[in-house]
DNA sequence: CACCTCGGTTCAATGAGTGAACCGAGGGTG
DNA sequence: CACCCTCGGTTCACTCATTGAACCGAGGTG
C-alpha cells in the first residue's frame, strides 16, 4: 500500500519515522496520550481536530505499533502508548522545550518535574538531582508562569491546569 | 498573518514548535542542513522535494530564526543553521534513532560517532566513553550495515556514503 | 420507549502539495 | 559579443489531503 503522505524516495530512517509521527496532528495526539488523555472524545475536544483525522491518525499509530486500542467497557475504547510509543517521550518533551526556549516570549507555559524528588527537569529531559532521565511515568506536569497563546476552557484543558502525573488518566 | 498550517487553538509550545518544524519536508530539510547540504539545488535533488515547497520551507525557517540565508558568491546563497537551529539536533537525531529501532527491520542504516574519540553515540545522543552529548560539529556520520529502503544515486546521496563530519559542506 | 453519549464514518468544499514550465542574474566559452 | 549553462527561484494547473457538518449504530439511562 502506497501511503498518501509518504516519503517514498527517501532512504533515511528519519523519513520512515516521519511517515508514522510526522503528519499533521500526530505529535499533538501523542502529547495527549502522554498526558493521560486517551478517550476519543477527550482527544477530539482537547485538540479541536476533525474526527475523521483523529480516527485515521489513531489507526495509523496502532498499526505502526506506537499505540494500542483497548476496550475498557463495552463500546468504550481508549488508546494507550506501547513500549515503542513511550520511547517517543524524549522527542515530544525536547521539542516542547525547544519551542518554549525559542518561540515563546515570556516564561515557561508548562513545567515537568521528577515526581520522585520534585526537581524540575533539565531541557534534555534529565533530572539534575538524580542524574538520570526519568521515564514519563515518573514525571509530574503543571502549568508554568508563562501565559499561553490562548486559554482553553474544555474539560481536559481545565483538568490539566492542576498538577498531574503523566500517563495517568485525566 | 494566519499561517496556513497552524494550530491556532492550541496553547502548547509543542504546537508552536510544530508550526515551524512540523510541516511536511521540514524535518528532512533540517536533517540535510545538519549533514552539510546547504545549497538550494543540492537540497532539491537530494530530497526530491518540489522547488516551491523547498523555497517556502526555507523562508519559514529563516523567519523563525532557525536558519540563516547567506550569500557565498554573487547570485549564490546557502542556508545555515542558527544557534536555535543547532539545538534541534537532539530531536532530529533521536527521531532518526527511534525510526531505526522500531521501524527498520535489519541493522542501522546510518551511524553517528563522536569525532573526538570515535565512539558510537548512544541512542539518546550521548557519547558512552565521554559521558557527554557531543554537539553536531563533533559528530561524524557514515552508513551502517542495514540496507536502506531505496538506494539513491544523486550526487549528495553518493557523497554521504563516505564518512562525513556534520555541518561541513558535502 | 425516548433520549443521551461514545466512537466513529460519509461527504462536499477548501486548501495545501505536486510537477512541469518558465525566468532573470551571473559565469564560461568561442 | 553571442551563446549556453547553472543557480535559485516563481507561476500555474492539477491532485490529494484536510476540514467541518451531518449522519449512524451500539449501549446506557430515566
Amino acid at each position: 500500500m502506497t501511503l498518501p503522505r509518504s516519503y517514498d524516495g527517501q532512504a533515511c530512517p528519519l523519513a520512515i519515522a516521519l511517515e508514522v509521527v510526522g503528519e499533521r496532528w500526530t505529535l499533538l495526539i501523542l502529547r495527549d496520550l502522554f498526558f493521560g488523555v486517551t478517550r476519543f472524545t477527550d482527544l477530539q475536544v482537547h485538540l479541536d481536530v476533525p474526527r475523521a483525522i483523529l480516527s485515521a491518525r489513531l489507526a495509523r499509530l496502532v498499526d505502526a505499533g506506537v499505540a494500542e486500542r483497548r476496550a475498557y467497557a463495552p463500546g468504550r475504547s481508549e488508546h494507550v502508548l506501547t513500549e515503542a510509543g513511550l520511547e517517543l517521550w524524549p522527542i515530544v518533551h525536547q521539542l516542547m522545550q525547544w519551542g518554549e526556549r525559542h518561540l515563546v516570549a515570556d516564561g515557561p507555559v508548562r513545567l515537568f518535574a521528577h515526581a520522585g524528588c520534585g526537581t524540575e527537569l533539565a531541557h534534555d529531559g534529565g533530572c539534575p538531582a538524580c542524574g538520570t532521565a526519568p521515564p514519563p511515568v515518573d514525571i509530574e506536569t503543571r502549568p508554568g508562569t508563562g501565559v499561553p497563546r490562548v486559554v482553553r476552557t474544555d474539560r481536559i484543558s481545565v483538568a490539566l491546569r492542576r498538577p498531574h502525573r503523566l500517563l495517568t488518566p485525566v
